[in-house]
DNA sequence: GCATAATTCATCCATATGGTTGAACGAGAA
DNA sequence: TTCTCGTTCAACCATATGGATGAATTATGC
């Protein structure tokens, strides 16, 4: 397979396709910084499941890790969550320039009736 | 493995999370309703991958499909992008609404000194 | 030093994914 | 009928992903 670039946009919206994953962020959102054992508690996976997840949130910035003693706080991060909006902001004003252009198309056609 | 649910949003974020069909969906907001064989051209990979990619879109609803004799247009629709930004307003919302409680309860105590 | 606790690392497994190539299909054109 | 065109379907392959389990790590408490 060719090698891909990973884009960050790539790498947010991969991790949050995942429901699980999405779960956690739910989660933490409501319950703030957590331990990754209280995490997975909540989770009927085994804690290296959860623990793969959160890596993989973590990798997008979608999670922070603060590590205190033994026990690592992980907490949620919206910044990277923009990333998305703007994806999507943009692709919906390429789209909107097309049909305006459209209509000023359209607009000039009936002008010259 | 266990049987995943699949949810809308999942199969949303999971169709966007690939760089080839988020280009695709790019170019079809920009080029308007185009045929397939005119999408895999763009690209540099064969017609069946493509075809394939936006297969994925059109499971997800991000584009639509048009079979007009033997051609099939492909058009972008931004609805379900909108299932996008929902959950992530009400995961921002979920997480303000942690804070506002944080800080309640912080002007409480200090009211209290 | 030794047990304990919270995590990660290393393996392994089954399935999903993204790509390829070649065959099949459906319908107008010769 | 047979050819051609646009597209999908069917295999097939390599790698990625999500899960499990057991060992290794790291740092405190006894």
């Amino acid at each position: 397979m060719v090698e891909r670039e990973s884009t960050p946009l790539t790498d947010i919206l991969k991790a949050a396709s995942d429901p699980t994953r999405r779960a956690i962020l739910t989660l933490l959102a409501q319950d703030g910084p957590t331990r990754v054992t209280e995490i997975a508690a909540r989770f009927e996976m085994s804690l290296n499941a959860v623990s793969k997840h959160i890596k993989v949130l973590e990798a997008a910035g979608l999670v922070s890790r603060r590590t205190a003693w033994r026990e690592h706080i992980i907490e949620v991060r919206m910044e990277p969550l923009a990333e998305i909006d703007r994806w999507f902001r943009e692709l919906r004003s390429i789209w909107e320039m097309r049909l305006d252009a459209l209509n000023s198309l359209l607009t000039e056609e009936n002008d010259n009736d």
